[in-house]
DNA sequence: TATTGTTATACTCTATAACTATA
DNA sequence: TATAGTTATAGAGTATAACAATA
């Protein structure tokens, strides 16, 4: 049989930043998907109920501006959390178009079950560092991420910007 | 007007590594799909096609294995591939069942072109760090990818491990 | 005239099942 | 009976345009 012909002078993906940040992102991001799913929730609605609860009372289109995505996609997140009962639309007091988005108090137990599991895949990822390292990795990667332009805590996947 | 209710107890994402990669990971995959695209390939095109470099004459099954992803969706990957001249479905010698992709001249050129896309962008992400910071990064980075269980250079968003 | 929220539509990806031809 | 490749279909997610109510 003909053996393949192998070729090793190949791109080196895996010894690159880039790829290698790829990698675990995305693995951080599924492993964060399932442990969310139990409780009912997706990273994404997640994230809007952690940004609503810095601030509650705003519009749908004030979250969607703040997490960069779409009013149009806002619609169907807060659908779906009002759906939950994680929030309730009130009418806003000052502008009769917009509704004022507020967290139930069942909310608040999600948010704090989910800090829970973040902890606990923070250990689970990084179960092997030390604490020099951990803390000179998370150092390094909050550079990376501010020289890239990123509001601290707003994360691209929740919409591509518009 | 009445003010917001602001709360700050709240989890704070922006401190966890696991975040911080998502956040980085996912800007790492959506710029190289943009440096990418004007070769007319996506990341995933380009992660086939550097797997097929190591090793030519691979089955489809044999490269949906090795990438981890259902060898139905390898139809349209190959598909395409095809399309642009980059791979060829050559029969398989010993098995007439199967395929032997092989890469064409044209796709070696993508390859390389590439790979210096992703040097460049390399460079653009971590033009902040000393070389010293860029080396424990990636020292770091690569224990964690071995840790959690992946091989090296295999993306998990390529398919969801069937 | 511009803005808030909504709906409808389309487009991409992905997941699943079922089919064929070979083994 | 199992495997390689294919096809068709359905679902999730997202992007765009257009609409009604209000500013």
């Amino acid at each position: 049989m003909p053996a393949p012909d192998d070729q090793h002078d190949v791109p080196a993906l895996e010894t690159r930043a880039s790829f290698l940040l790829s990698q675990l992102g995305l693995q951080s991001a599924q492993r964060f998907t399932a442990a969310l799913a139990p409780l009912g929730i997706t990273p994404n609605r997640f994230g809007v109920l952690a940004h609503l609860a810095r601030q509650e009372g705003r519009t749908q289109q004030e979250l969607a501006t703040a997490l960069g995505l779409h009013r149009n996609s806002m619609v169907g997140l807060i659908d779906d959390l009002e759906a939950r009962g994680l929030v309730e639309r009130r009418r806003h007091p000052d502008d009769r178009r917009a509704y004022a988005i507020h967290l139930t108090p069942s909310a608040r137990e999600v948010l704090a079950a989910g800090d829970r599991l973040a902890d606990e895949q923070e250990e689970a990822m990084l179960g092997e560092l030390s604490a020099e390292e951990r803390a000179a990795l998370i150092a390094t990667l909050t550079r990376l991420v501010a020289s890239a332009g990123y509001r601290a805590g707003v994360h691209p996947g929740l919409g591509s910007a518009h």
